[in-house]
DNA sequence: ATAATTGCAAAGGATTTGCACGAGT
DNA sequence: ACTCGTGCAAATCCTTTGCAATTAT
């Protein structure tokens, strides 16, 4: 369902990403190992949200032996570092996205099966400026999340 | 910081809380208490944000003997009957805020002093259906948050 | 060599749950 | 009476942390 959105431009972002965290970890003087380079890797080349249990399923496949609290570190960094975006939506787990580079997304969720697909809106966006400047603000950033419920579940229930 | 934006109609609010939860509660043969009373008229009383911690601090001056069980409980109660929205900024806890009956308005809050203006736009609610229906989901709630910064802190800034 | 990183397991926090007692209908 | 709700403590779940061993620089 998602996907889709950059065809090109996807390798340019990884590059311009893993660019981005090489000059975050030599300015902090972190180091790269083995584990970090697998869980970016796969991170950054995975659309939509993550557990970091889902995150680690997918990195065992590569590397049984690594830990979760690798994964959790890892991420840390990343979003330290402005690579990667924490976001709950209610279930009790923290959800990672790739931090997009300039686009704006937003999240529409199901209210029953917790699936979570993205839009984007650009006439949405532009009156969230009109608004912001009618009350005297200068936009940083935004939330906007829609609630109901999916086709599937909806045609589950009748 | 900012308050307000309702006139009379803050009583009438609370009374329609109380209808609303009293309709609820009646429908799903839930039983009135001292303690969900209690925490209901505090929790529907209060502005803003609270944490399951804040909350309970408070019901306990009232009465001590109130768990924090009951809290949760109780609040669980209040996010299902559509009253209350729980809401997560990042640090560990569950924050709730009391759900505006007026389901067309939104925020827009101020990043360096917090304060939070509201606004209303019928062609952003519009877009919204749009946009949901596109997705195939059957909208039943949004949130809409601009993050930016105000005239009075930009002004401060300069 | 030196300091950062890892993996494990233990610790921490927040939230949920089982159960016996108490209270609302 | 019959359930539902409460309070407590124990249990769970997610996340963080201490530490000895390992690895990057």
């Amino acid at each position: 369902m998602r996907r889709a959105a950059n065809k090109e431009s996807s390798k340019t972002d990884l590059e311009e990403l893993q660019a981005r965290l090489s000059a975050y970890m030599d300015q902090k003087g972190l180091r790269s190992t083995a584990q970090r380079r697998l869980v970016t890797e796969i991170f950054f080349g995975t659309e939509g949200h993550l557990s970091i249990e889902e995150l680690l399923e997918v990195v065992r496949q590569q590397d049984p032996k690594v830990g979760y609290a690798t994964v959790y570190r890892t991420l840390k960094l990343l979003t330290d570092s402005g690579l990667a975006q924490e976001r709950h939506f209610g279930d009790g787990v923290s959800r990672y996205e790739v931090a997009h580079l300039d686009e704006h997304h937003d999240h529409l969720i199901c209210l029953r099966c917790g699936r979570i697909e993205e839009f984007e809106n650009d006439d949405v966006e532009e009156m969230q400026d009109r608004i912001a400047k009618a009350h005297g603000f200068v936009l940083e950033r935004h939330r906007h999340e829609l609630y109901g419920v999916c086709r599937a579940c909806h045609d589950a229930e009748a």
